[in-house]
RNA sequence: CGGGACGUGGCUCAGCCUGGUAGAGCACUCGCUUGGGGUGCGAGGGGUCGGCAGUUCAAAUCUGCCCGUCCCGACCA
């Protein structure tokens, strides 16, 4: 039996100043959680006891299709300088040396070490498929941890591998861990969406995430209303209406044209009295591709244009170009490739380098030319455009593309905006944008691990091929997380049965009452052997202060033993609605019991 | 890593500009009181004012350096 009075259950009136989003607030409130450091936190028993519950959900559906394991946190530099991450991880990787100098890392994700078990131990296809995960505390030396259990250092993750010998077993293994994790985020409750997903400069074809609409999210997601199409702003599409294209001047060739001051769009698009989508906008970047013999970065000129109501999606733009990172060129590069200064720089006259290896990915490009040009898509077929002209206070007009300037790539690099047509075909919804806490993401990895790491078995030909993985990832904390976020109101929160750390609360409104007492016990032991976890709220202090406890640390359903008691009535109140009602004593065990078991049935009937 | 803010008892904050006894509310302890939405009264305990150095007769207060935390951006699951 669990009594308040005996529990360390410390709950605040008031949220620490720095807590800014309502999960991270009451979390806090509730006594779940306290801070140690920037990104690191302690859980305190309700915490934990949520966590567990989360845990066992993930563990229950996870069992359904593969095994757990456990491998270790700290982890040998060996298998990381293997797969080339011990380098390209960066600042984001705890590291550390052990007593005799040797490097090791705290565990980010485990794909090295499941491809140092699968090479040392897997010989045949008749092996495979294989899926092996675990939940495990992971470290991420996150640039700026934020917003209460969101954006930690130190996290709980349940990841998993698969290893097929083919793609079609990829796809079912892909598709097996899409239904899991439906019914793992279902059977806590959350309403999801999942979404098509950029899959990182690690490639890999096909990636979903499983998001949680929240204000307090840092994903930006686009979807379509009419038909359920959804998609990471870094990976979504749209289609465009057609631009009513600005009549040429003169001969209809490009035109220099004196504008002094017109260094941003709107300048432009105010002094030739045009829309910013007849301008043609530049982001000059710097990408960094790789490393030398030597280890120093390979950074690599590139010019984006635009159009200049679009802006550059560089999530797209890095898988384009196959680069790790980018940024802005700095004034003396942009001088020294573009011969111009910013706010004019324009596509004509530039020298594209060439794509030498067409059809794949990455691109490898040519020694000629000064930089890579890559033009989105909305540029194909346009014209009579207005763009710098790499000259200060200079821009030209009545420029084709194709026809005035060509370039190295041509794809698609923006963003899409709120309101444009949806992508699929014969749909006429409008893209919604909103923001999302992404709890779960899977995706199929390819044999970059395999290969590289050198875990080959044979194939029923006798041949070696390299098993082909996917990598699958759920937030244990964001799960929590992401439930407060969705239900909570200016008292607390509420969370769902199924991940709540106790189902009812027992509230004896005077615990100086005997009678109170006695019926309070009483029906805290029904409801326990009725298999309900219960919290007996058993302190001395006044009915108001327990009836906001009650309200703030997110049990679903309370039930209020008081005065009624003598008439052999109870409350049972209702968190999420806040709604009471009177029940007989003698039958409220029996209709929490199964209140609780409709919700749970609910959660799982997915 | 760039920009900004902050650091005073467990929490929320005042005091700092203009240097001189360290404060309030909540929380905590004890007593009484009250007993259905954070009761009321009284008496208490608890703070190297983030750290170090400097200026000064004197520093929470002024100066410098460092550390830490939060927010925006960059980045990232």
């Amino acid at each position: 039996m669990h009594r308040w009075s005996k529990l360390f259950i410390p709950t605040l009136r008031e949220a620490p100043a720095d807590a800014e989003v309502a999960s991270h607030k009451f979390l806090i409130r509730a006594g779940y959680i306290r801070q140690l450091g920037a990104g690191i936190y302690n859980y305190l028993f309700l915490g934990q006891r949520s966590l567990n519950k989360i845990i066992a959900i993930v563990r229950e559906e996870m069992d359904k299709i593969g095994q757990e394991f456990y491998l270790p946190a700290i982890l040998p530099k060996e298998p990381w300088a293997e797969s080339g991450r011990w380098t390209t991880m960066g600042d984001n990787m705890f590291r550390l040396k052990d007593r005799k100098g040797a490097d090791l890392c705290l565990g980010m994700t485990h794909e090295e070490v499941m491809t140092t078990i699968a090479r040392g131990e897997l010989r045949s296809y008749k092996q495979l498929p294989q899926i092996w995960y675990q939940i495990q505390t992971k470290f991420r030396d996150e640039p700026r941890p934020k917003a209460g259990l969101l954006r930690v250092r130190q996290f709980i993750m349940k990841d998993a591998y698969s290893f097929d010998i083919n793609e079609a077993g990829l796809d079912e293994s892909f598709n097996r861990h899409d239904v899991a994790y439906r019914t793992i985020f279902t059977r806590c409750g959350l309403k999801f969406v999942a979404v098509e997903a950029d899959s990182g400069a690690m490639g890999g074809s096909q990636s979903q995430e499983f998001m949680v609409y929240t204000d307090a999210g840092e994903d930006l997601i686009a979807s379509c209303p009419v038909c359920g199409y959804a998609a990471n702003l870094e990976k979504a599409t749209s289609r465009l209406d057609p631009v009513e294209e600005i009549e040429p001047t003169s001969d209809g060739n490009p035109e220099l044209v004196h504008t002094p001051g017109c260094a941003a769009i709107a300048d432009v698009a105010a002094f030739f009295k045009i829309s910013p989508a007849s301008d043609i906008k530049c982001v000059a970047y710097m990408a960094e591709r790789g490393f030398t013999g030597e280890g120093h970065e390979i950074w690599l000129p590139v010019a984006a244009f635009l159009r200049g109501d679009h802006q550059v999606n560089e999530t797209k733009l890095l898988g384009l170009l196959g680069a790790s990172q980018v940024r802005p060129m700095h004034l003396e590069e942009l001088e020294k490739y573009f011969h111009g200064p910013a706010g004019y720089l324009g596509p004509v006259g530039l020298k594209p380098k060439q794509v030498t290896n067409p059809g794949s990915s990455p691109p490898a490009f040519s020694e000629t030319g000064e930089l890579v040009v890559v033009i989105d898509r909305s540029l194909e077929g346009r014209k009579n455009m207005v763009c710098g002209a790499n000259k200060l206070d200079y821009h030209q007009r009545n420029v084709t593309p194709g026809r005035d300037f060509t370039w190295t790539l041509i794809a698609d690099i923006r963003s899409v905006n709120e309101g444009e047509n949806c992508p699929k075909d014969g749909c006429a919804g409008k893209l919604v944008v909103g923001t999302a806490v992404e709890v779960g993401h899977i995706f199929k990895l390819g044999d970059k691990y395999t290969q590289s790491m050198g875990a080959r078995v044979l194939d029923e030909n006798g041949k070696e091929v390299a098993p082909i993985m996917g990598c699958y990832g759920i937030g244990i904390e964001r799960i929590l997380t992401a439930a407060i976020e969705q239900s909570n109101d200016a008292n607390g929160f509420w969370l769902p049965v199924s991940i709540a750390p106790f189902s009812v609360v027992i509230t004896i409104t005077n615990s100086a009452d005997t009678a109170l007492r006695a019926a309070g016990e009483k029906l805290a032991a029904d409801l326990e052997s009725a298999g309900l976890d219960v919290l007996l709220d058993d302190r001395d202090e006044r009915a108001g202060v327990k009836f906001k406890d009650a309200d703030l640390v997110g049990i679903p359903y309370r039930i209020n033993v008081g005065k009624k008691v003598a008439a052999g009535q109870v409350e049972l109140v209702t968190r999420a609605t806040s709604t009471s009602e009177d029940v007989a004593l003698s039958e409220v065990a029996e209709l929490v019991k199964k209140r609780v078991q409709e919700e749970l049935l609910l959660e799982a009937s997915f």
